[in-house]
DNA sequence: TTTAAAATCGAACTAGTGTTAGAAAAAATG
DNA sequence: CATTTTTTCTAACACTAGTTCGATTTTAAA
């Protein structure tokens, strides 16, 4: 018990580490203790002494993977340079979630990838991290919308899972080199703010009335 | 053999709709023949007299997927009243898509949540499907900004993917009731044509470059 | 170096899976 | 009704998974 790490912690985020990589990959039913033992340089009864279970295990990659993007998207808040307008505000948390999502973060994206195949009782204690970051989000965009950036309109929450989707979806096409995250960024909040059509009527976009 | 279906096509027919549903609620790997059995009325063996493996009715399920979604967006295109604008088009695709993807077709929503954990072979099979389809999308968007009913200086293949992403995501969160999928159709278009923003320095939106 | 604790191994167990094949039942045919 | 074919059942097989636990090795303390 030094000030460093010990051996255990060391084994222990190697198993998180190899689970998260395997889950994200395979799914998790289709995921076996054996290949994230392999992938730990370990045999599949060593798991038990760090973990008490495959679902303990996916339970901490779960909750890791979506504190990591809270985080992310959070701190992308907090560092913007003063007097950002509230595009720019939604800009960074788009880019902080992409970049979390797609650059060398297993958990998110494992999360993200899983979330939908995960056992119930599982499912039922993460939720709340889940409601958290969403609720995160929520308050992004009620605050551009109270502050006359978007459109009063429109129903927020439905734009809000409609760019989460957006985002999220990534996960299943996303290789990196083909395009970069700042362009991904750049794409979706254009879409999001103006749009990419071009007004054949000419009329401004606040005529249009939708609900 | 009479002109209606034997009673092999119905058990057949029985069988696929029982895999479809059970696909989509629990993912691949975790539905086990049992229950698809069970949700069709019969014993786990018996299964084997209609398919070949696990993997061949899974390929099936995947295929009919995949086409009705592609027929149904095919559809939506020749059935658009003459002189449709782009915008008409692409909103007909999207309420065509999200249509067949939420309204009681288990077999293109388990396309799209379980594609992702399907066995490499199967996928290897299935990927000429997935690619047609793409690339209907892929015409449709490009006939629009060739027409200039779409900006020219964007990475349509990108607008693309977001697009698919922020639908096909919706088989993750959408409740009947809730929201009206002509609804998510109006907020999908309105993003993607004019965005939601409401411009502060007043400059149209042409004068944003992207790229 | 000795000794106790921590960490891992290795082999076994149980349960459940996809799959098979012969018996049984149902349907169709003559 | 008799008989053949189609369809389903039943029971078993082979295999793999998650899990357990005593033996063994590694690490740390004295």
């Amino acid at each position: 018990m030094t000030t460093e790490q010990s051996k255990s912690d060391i084994s222990r985020a190697r198993i998180l580490d190899a689970a998260a990589k395997t889950f994200r990959q395979k799914g998790y039913a289709a995921t076996t203790l054996i290949e994230i033992a392999r992938a730990a340089d370990m045999q599949a009864g060593s798991l038990y002494y760090h973990f008490g279970s495959k679902d303990e295990l996916l339970e901490e990659v779960l909750d890791i993977g979506m504190r990591r993007v809270h985080e992310a998207v959070e701190e992308s808040q907090e560092h913007l340079p003063p007097g950002s307008s509230h595009r720019d505000r939604i800009r960074a948390a788009v880019e902080a979630h992409l970049t979390t999502l797609l650059k060398l973060d297993d958990y998110t994206s494992a999360n993200i990838r899983i979330f939908g195949q995960i056992p119930e009782d599982v499912r039922r204690r993460h939720i709340k991290l889940r409601d958290a970051y969403a609720e995160l989000w929520r308050r992004i965009l009620a605050k551009a919308q109270k502050s006359r950036a978007l459109r009063s309109d429109i129903d927020l929450g439905l734009v809000r899972m409609l760019l989460m989707g957006a985002l999220n979806w990534s996960v299943e096409w996303y290789q990196p080199g083909r395009t970069s995250i700042q362009t991904m960024a750049d794409h979706m909040c254009l879409m999001l703010f103006s749009g990419i059509g071009i007004d054949e009527t000419a009329r401004s976009s606040e005529d249009e009335t939708i609900a």
